[in-house]
DNA sequence: GCAGTATTGGCATAACTTTTGCAAAATGTT
DNA sequence: AACATTTTGCAAAAGTTATGCCAATACTGC
């Protein structure tokens, strides 16, 4: 699964307890950049979730870089960590007054700062929760399952992920393209049509007779969304 | 300034060095709630920017408290804090995979403290929505609602086009040519009479009766503008 | 590997919603 | 008043969505 994208800004990456190591240990796949590159440029291109940098390494302004990293319309939902091996109260202070989202001091335990990381991503990402709870509607990721009042509710595949999708963000309204994108990935021959039908069957399957819709709104025009 | 809605879970928010007392300091204002109270209700109607949890004073299950307010949809937004004086590797882990977007050891420096919440809050901020607000009306681009004094208001797909455009540039007149572009796209064939219908059932959704108009005014011989 | 079952994709048509522009009425301008 | 522009009601036209159905594909248990 995709762990999210990550760009290290660090000038020694090949060595043993480099934060890029330690990162591909654990599964993620973070690209790496060093001070000497056009760090703006590439965060620019690459729009990475995370951007950690490591203080030690880079030689340029550190609360310059994050403040234009914060002002860039291209980079600025990425979440910027700091990390050093100082974390006296001015420094600290500043970093996050830079708009720094996060501080780390090192030397940390590989699995408290993957723990941080991972909570950093699930947080930008907000649709990775593992259950949600909509109305009488319970939907668990991990299990696969949902339950309509206690009940569980048979969903196909295609079906869950729909319904997933569209819990997620309740309110929101999905498109058919941004849906197809989404339930189906990017290089698909499917048809707005079968958006509507599978709607249609995972309506039939929440127990939607009447009107109007009690769980899945159609906005004429323009797409779906869960109320 | 409103510096964002705060919920501090603790048992003795009367003692000098309670959080409570230290963001009080800071000009916060934070509610207080302890484990007694039904955390996760008030929670869900306060809707908090960010619910701090005292791990020491909590009795009730602090890892299943996590995982509630991440699963349930009112309080799922809210950032969620753990406060402990522990600060072992097993604890911080657990932390973040119940659900926990921060974990913050005691005792830490009030100025470092304050500023890791406000680089949450900012975060916080960025990810909303994007909305406009003129007068008592609200359009919600992601959500694709619009509201009037709290009332949502039904719109077709070129009529909410058409009070997004003249709405995202108030005071600006647009001529009917211009609207036809950025509604309807370049090349069309659809007549300036159009623009004319289109406008008065807008005006008309908008509760528009009496003279002269609140919201969409007719420059003659020009245009419309949003007021 | 086969037969039976479940799932998926999408066509065709029905049901429904929105858009368009004419023509007449109202309003504004000079 | 004479003319230009805008507003409005209405019905036809265009566009979108829902649904029944069937074929293609995937999955399951033997």
């Amino acid at each position: 699964m995709d762990k999210g994208k990550i760009l290290i800004i660090e000038s020694h990456p090949e060595t043993p307890d480099s934060i890029s190591n330690l990162l591909d240990d654990e599964g993620f796949a973070p690209a790496t950049t060093d001070e000497n590159d056009n760090v703006l440029e590439t965060a620019a291109s690459e729009k990475p979730n995370l951007i950690l940098i490591d203080m030690e390494s880079v030689r340029a302004d550190v609360w310059e870089l994050c403040r234009n990293l914060k002002e860039d319309y291209e980079t600025r939902k990425s979440a910027v960590i700091l990390l050093s091996s100082q974390s006296d109260e001015e420094l600290v202070v500043k970093a996050f007054e830079s708009g720094a989202d996060d501080f780390v001091s090192k030397p940390i335990s590989k699995k408290k700062f993957v723990a941080r990381l991972k909570a950093i991503l699930r947080r930008m990402e907000r649709n990775e929760t593992k259950k949600i709870k909509v109305k009488d509607i319970e939907i668990d990721l991990d299990e696969h399952k949902v339950k309509k009042a206690g009940k569980p509710i048979d969903l196909t595949y295609i079906q869950f992920k729909l319904l997933y999708l569209l819990a997620s963000r309740r309110e929101n309204v999905f498109s058919r393209k941004e849906i197809l994108e989404k339930v189906w990935g990017r290089k698909v021959y499917v048809t707005n049509r079968t958006v509507d039908v599978h709607i249609k069957r995972l309506r039939e399957k929440l127990g939607e007779y009447k009107y109007p819709s009690q769980y899945i709104e159609t906005i004429h025009g323009t797409g779906y969304r869960f109320l």
